[in-house]
RNA sequence: GGGGGAUUUCCCGAGUGGUCAAAGGGGGCAGACUGUAAAUCUGUUGUCAUCGACUUCGGAGGUUCGAAUCCUCCAUCCCCCA
């Protein structure tokens, strides 16, 4: 369970020998994506928590199959909405896809908006345990009645450090840590504290979209509005109609969450579509948070987007090649 | 026509004489974040400003040392009786 610093360089490496696109939800960045992917040759890996999943295609915004323009991608629609789907799995499966691409002699593209799984990528993850379900159950079990900070101070004794950095009320983070001490003897700080050092951006292929708030908060609305045009709320009507009920990680992403909220009566459908909108403007600013954190990311303008490419890469066709794609999309017949 | 109830800071909504720039929630703004992450958690939110000062609780007056809170009139909305 000790870091190798030698594996952890070799994960570095390959993380670095990659290319990212990220941005806000709704920024542009698929169809940015696959025009850049076919500039560099590279095969697509989705850096989406939620594309990973079947059967929710619409309200994550998938691109169809045809919509490809034939460049291959990755970690999408890999496993049943069933499945609590996790950060490390991701990391893990991706790790495995970078190796088989560049097999292949392919560059690796990684697109998609999750931040904390762009970090793991970029910066690795530590091998520790998995989320442990009895454990959980029977530390919260021992939560009733008690002092609202009892968790916290049970970290307190076992991992002051994370105790310090965490806020009392902050349950989630205070279970995990109080989990992995429980299982692996050790703080969780002791694992954590290795990833916090980024590489400079110069050293890296790392490029964020940006799109001035109030244009993306209306393109967020415009999103949202096509995704119940093209039957948003079918797709979740199936997906509450399973016999294998979907897991709580698939169930909160957004737009699914408050359906289903609708319907089980407790939203009305016009307060449904408004939180959505509102919720994913809120996940956007969440977003760029987490861009501002991360040294190795380089901001461009999503409306005429730069890429720091050397051969022989003609900026106008790109620019040329990126308007006829976005065009494609954008009619939207009511 | 008569009787009753409302009007609070961006929104909802507490507050019935001082401890009220005004609870709480939402929204906004900012931040954190490594096995649920499209999740979760935190800070902040009248104005200017260092203490502090100034302007706010539909409007106008009044009572009081002191009012969002009491009185009078006006405006708007709601309910009940005609």
């Amino acid at each position: 369970m000790e870091v190798d610093a030698e594996e952890l360089a070799y994960f570095r490496r390959q993380a670095l020998s990659c290319w990212y696109l990220t941005g806000a939800t709704a920024s542009g960045k698929s169809r940015i994506g696959i025009t850049l992917a076919r500039r560099l040759g590279a095969e697509i890996i989705s850096l989406d928590s939620m594309a990973v999943y079947r059967e929710m295609d619409i309200g994550t915004s998938k691109v169809m199959q045809e919509d490809r323009l034939g460049v291959p991608h990755h970690m999408i629609d890999i496993v049943d909405p069933s499945v609590e789907y996790s950060l490390a799995q991701y990391i893990h499966a991706a790790r495995n896809k970078i190796d088989e691409i560049q097999l292949r002699g392919n560059k690796v593209l990684f697109v998609g908006g999750t931040p904390l799984y762009l970090k793991s990528m970029l910066r690795g993850i530590f091998e520790g345990p998995a989320a442990d379900k009895d454990f959980r159950m029977r530390l919260l079990s021992k939560v009733e009645g008690r002092a609202s900070d009892f968790l916290h101070n049970l970290l307190q004794k076992v991992d002051p450090d994370s105790a310090k950095r965490l806020h009392p009320n902050d349950t989630r983070r205070i279970v995990r840590a109080l989990e992995v001490y429980e299982i692996t003897g050790k703080p969780i700080s002791f694992y954590q504290k290795q990833f916090d050092v980024g590489t400079d951006a110069s050293e890296c292929h790392v490029y964020v979209l940006q799109t001035p708030r109030d244009i993306l908060y209306a393109q967020i609305d415009k999103r949202v509005d096509r995704m119940i045009y093209d039957g948003f709320l079918d797709e979740v009507k199936k997906l509450k109609e399973r016999k294998q009920p979907i897991s709580q990680t698939a169930r909160q992403a957004l737009g699914y969450r408050e359906f289903f909220d609708y319907l089980d009566s407790k939203l009305k459908y016009g307060e449904a579509v408004n939180l959505i909108k509102q919720n994913t403007k809120q996940f956007s600013k969440h977003q760029e948070t987490w861009f501002k954190s991360l040294s190795e990311c380089r901001f461009t303008s999503a409306e005429r987007p730069e890429f720091d490419i050397d051969d022989e890469f003609d900026e106008n066709d790109f620019n040329e090649e990126l308007a006829s794609v976005v065009e494609d999309d954008d009619d939207v017949d009511e």
